[in-house]
RNA sequence: GGCCCCGUGGUGUAGCGGCCUAACAUGCCACCCUGUCAAGGUGGAGAUCGGCGGUUCGAAUCCGCUCGGGGUCGCCA
């Protein structure tokens, strides 16, 4: 080994201590006669002295440059109280090298590795075996690492055996679109990559593994967003003999140790919360509220049931919700911040956003003069508004109503800083729907996965009125994102043949698609369930990130190509035939 | 696929019709300097403004197309 120490353990109890570092040159700091290098390695930093009187090594010194690789003999000294440097953990120390070698010299990096400055994103990934080495990249390259042991750690602990599956399988048309590879064996023939390991862990407990755990990575050829990438991991968990609520209490384990060894303080509460879905969707009007901050909707419409003013009773004459959102002190908002909100609300599909300040006596609104003085005294006392309060009010149709007041609760969420980046807020969401209608395809469509079973007591609802089966399907949810969610599956043939027949599939496609499955279930097959949860998310709130590739360390850039390798490539054409491929366009470039 | 934003020395920015022979900071190079830690000082090199075309007497600046990047809707759990 060229080293025996790394440079950022060093400390004063280490004074006296011959030592062999070796790292980058972080900065140097030539004064002509002493020379200051900070050597920099992946457990930090630490200041290296050269004096002029050490000719040999100061030489070396005077020609290294930024991002050179050095090995440094020397010994630990403690620093004289006046040049101690408080702001590094190494500060109290320094090294004084007896011998120096340059393993590597360097060109001048194409941008700072030293300060963390904001680079083009592109240039970064090009040259992200640099970007790697800067400080505030690797300490997230290291969090993922430290909380993927933790899973790993608290789980063989409780008995998981981790099971790799594969990642060539059959492509199943539903769902996201897959990632395809084609089969040369088989020409003609294609593997898609998992979306997730779904069936296959299934499998492994119908094969008697009764804990099982992957790090496992899932592939989606959809387009990229800020938080949303063509290659994610979730920790993919299953498990046997065990019913929602034991799934529920490992992983709300599980997060809160997560949560207490990297964010410690942070967690907003413990148990965590538990929402009804549809009474997640009437306060929220989405899955995965952010519970950092309250806001929530409340439901006016008695308040106007007869009211003459005609977008209200045309909206509850047409089967629609008349909702609202109470925003304290904020009456007196800007127009502009009216209109702004109003915005945001028909992004979400409202046609508009009504508005009620109550500013005393007056009252700042320009339906107020449609409505009787009843009918805004109800809608003061059902929102709990007080003087100074704002009142943003949506009439449509329910799933507009929710998705429009979801979108202007999150904006004013944002805007009222009320998203703690210091808060943790976990709450899971259950008693979600089996089903949901899908209008343009007629035919019902798992709200999960197909797989996910539902309590006894939902039976006669499925030949009944299945839109409204509850599932044994959970979510968990934290800061308004799901970081994960499972389901207790169906463990016999019968019920699964039942769902797919709901979902319109003819026994041919449920034997062609989920063949597998099916049969499997007719061998003895235990209860079980688990849950697949996304990591890179979990680690962005736990960074403090909203960029999903900061949480990578090769990540594909947001148009869906590696930037550092070049991919995706044209190939030879001689690889194409041997895969029986044609092109039906030359590639582009 | 739609929409929005961005593209100026190595990096980050300014300039938004003639004062640009393109500015500032930092980095880089050289020299000076023995306690700094974003060291300091002096000097120097370095961009025809993503590309192509157009408008104009004149374009980094206006317009069109195009390429690259980012965000978002669709899509996606």
């Amino acid at each position: 080994m060229l080293k025996d120490t790394y440079c950022g353990d060093l400390r004063p109890a280490d004074a006296g201590r011959a030592v062999r570092i070796a790292g980058w040159v972080h900065r140097r700091r030539d004064h002509g006669g002493l020379i200051f290098i900070d050597l920099r390695d992946s457990r930090g930093i630490v200041q290296v002295v050269f004096n002029p009187e050490d000719a040999a090594s100061h030489a070396v010194a005077h020609r290294a440059r930024t991002e050179w690789v050095l090995a440094v003999e020397g010994v630990v000294r403690a620093r004289s109280a006046e040049t101690v440097n408080p702001n590094m953990a190494t500060g109290a120390v320094e090294v004084v090298p007896a011998a120096v070698q340059v393993l590597s010299e360097a060109l001048t990096p194409p941008f700072y590795i030293n300060e963390p400055v904001e680079v083009d994103e592109q240039l970064r990934l090009r040259y992200r075996y640099l970007d790697l080495r800067r400080p505030e990249v690797a300490k997230v390259i290291y969090l993922r690492h430290e909380v993927v042991r933790f899973m790993r750690e608290f789980l063989y602990g409780r008995g998981f055996i981790e099971v790799e599956t594969p990642t060539l399988i059959k492509s199943t048309p539903e769902g996201a679109r897959d990632f395809l590879v084609p089969s040369r064996m088989k020409p003609g023939h294609f593997f898609a990559l998992p979306q997730s390991p779904q069936i296959l862990k299934q499998l492994l407990m119908y094969g008697g593994v009764e804990k099982y755990f992957q790090i496992a990575r899932c592939y989606r050829d959809e387009d990229t967003r800020a938080n949303r990438v063509a290659e994610h991991t979730q920790l993919d968990l299953e498990m046997s003999f065990v019913g929602q609520e034991d799934v529920m209490a490992l992983i709300e384990e599980l997060y809160t140790g997560i949560a207490q060894r990297f964010r410690p303080g942070a967690l907003a509460a413990t148990p965590f919360p538990r929402l009804d879905y549809a009474d997640c969707m009437a306060r929220y009007g989405i899955d995965r509220p952010d519970l950092r901050f309250g806001l929530e909707l409340v439901d006016i419409a008695d308040a106007v049931r007869t009211s003459q003013f005609q977008v209200f009773a045309g909206a509850l004459a047409a089967g629609g919700e008349i909702k609202a959102i109470r925003i304290p002190g904020k009456a007196d908002m800007t127009r502009k911040e009216i209109d702004e909100l109003t915005e945001v609300a028909r992004g979400g599909g409202a046609r508009g956003l009504a508005y009620i300040g109550f500013t005393g006596a007056e009252l700042r609104s320009p339906i107020a003069k449609f409505l009787s003085p009843e009918e805004v005294a109800g809608i003061r006392s059902r929102t709990g508004a007080e003087d100074g309060d704002m009142v943003v009010i949506v009439a449509d149709q329910p799933a507009v109503v929710a998705k429009s007041l979801h979108e202007v609760r999150t904006e004013l969420g944002s805007r009222l800083g009320l998203k703690d980046a210091g808060v943790l807020s976990f709450a899971w969401v259950t008693g979600f729907p089996l089903l949901e209608w899908r209008p343009e395809e007629e035919r019902w469509d798992a709200t999960h996965n197909p797989f996910c079973g539902f309590p006894e007591s939902e039976r006669a609802l499925l030949d009944t009125d299945p839109g409204r089966a509850a599932s044994y399907q959970y979510d968990l949810v934290c800061n308004g994102a799901e970081v994960g969610g499972g389901s207790i599956r169906i463990n016999n043939r019968s019920d699964q043949e039942r769902v797919f027949g709901l979902m319109g599939y003819t026994k041919e496609e449920q034997q062609d698609r989920f063949g597998v499955v099916l049969d499997a279930l007719e061998y003895g097959t235990p209860p079980e369930g688990g849950v697949g949860a996304g990591i890179d998310r979990l680690i962005m709130t736990l960074a403090g990130t909203d960029n999903i590739r900061d949480v990578i360390a090769f990540p594909k850039a947001s148009s869906g190509g590696d930037p550092l390798m070049g991919s995706p490539t044209p190939v030879d054409a001689a690889q194409l035939a041997e895969l029986g491929l044609r092109l039906a366009e030359e590639p582009s470039r």
